[in-house]
DNA sequence: TTGGGTGCAAACTATTTGCATTCGA
DNA sequence: TCGAATGCAAATAGTTTGCACCCAA
């Protein structure tokens, strides 16, 4: 846990690999849709990921968007992000980290694990299997002071 | 921030003057919204919210549900909890706290921020004012080694 | 060949909005 | 009184589902 799977950008043969090590049947538009993920690790909607595919690859159907993203998500490819309401972003950054978020642009950003520690009492998860931690640290920029 | 900033239950009255002291004109409708949710620290999708005010007090639409919520959010009186997607939860814990997911029942617990210490590195806020820190921890309680 | 994958459209759920009515300072 | 709050229903947005067709092993 907690490690690197892959670097980025793929190549379209190195996501069809990613793909089948996970136990992934790596069809056409199955490929296509992890293509435009792991170019860069980066958070996507759904509705995003529709468009690019359709905008630089073959044809996807929405569904098929929605159930790949389900699949990966299961599989261990993606990390499901949610920041606001109704709205799932999807997170092609395999590796362990957090988020910040600006409050005020909406702007999502990753951090890595080892930027931040994080301790808690044993108590809290005592006999229990730690799956993850999520953290999201909730900034605004402006550097002027509140007003009223 | 990150004191409590009042006890459970409240009686109507109280729950009157907590609006009050937000900005927020206690109305009839309100005060029973604001009564079902402090009655203590608990985490309620809208529709249970809806629910609960209906079948105990008086009668509340559903438009004014979601209304209210999302006022009381904008007041800093309940905090959005985004676990599941789809469906936003209110937490009417005030004080500052952060929470612990068990992804088999997908039950929701809180932990004071107390027994967590959060480190990051400086650099990663830097220059911007951090309003607040969610943590998540997703757990599995179930001791049995994993399979397959 | 054949079961899994895909596309389409309809269904569904959660949430928001428009507007007429009612309430409360 | 008069603007704010409310209720209702329709609209919207995101996501899921059912089913016929197609493709890859």
């Amino acid at each position: 846990m907690g490690h690197a799977k892959h670097d980025y950008p793929l190549d379209r043969d190195q996501v069809s690999d990613l793909l089948e090590a996970h136990g992934i049947l790596p069809t056409q538009q199955r490929v296509d849709i992890a293509y435009v993920l792991f170019q860069r690790a980066q958070h996507l909607a759904a509705e995003q990921v529709l468009a690019s595919v359709n905008a630089y690859y073959g044809h996807v159907s929405k569904a098929t968007v929605y159930n790949t993203l389900g699949l990966f998500v299961r599989k261990g490819l993606l990390r499901e992000v949610l920041i606001e309401p109704g709205r799932t972003f999807y997170d092609s950054n395999t590796r362990d980290h957090h988020h910040v978020y600006d409050v005020e642009t909406g702007e999502l950003e990753d951090i890595p694990a080892s930027s931040v520690a994080i301790q808690a009492d044993s108590s809290i998860v005592d006999g229990a299997e730690v799956e993850g931690m999520d953290l999201v640290i909730r900034i605004r920029r402006h550097g002027e002071a509140a007003g009223g």
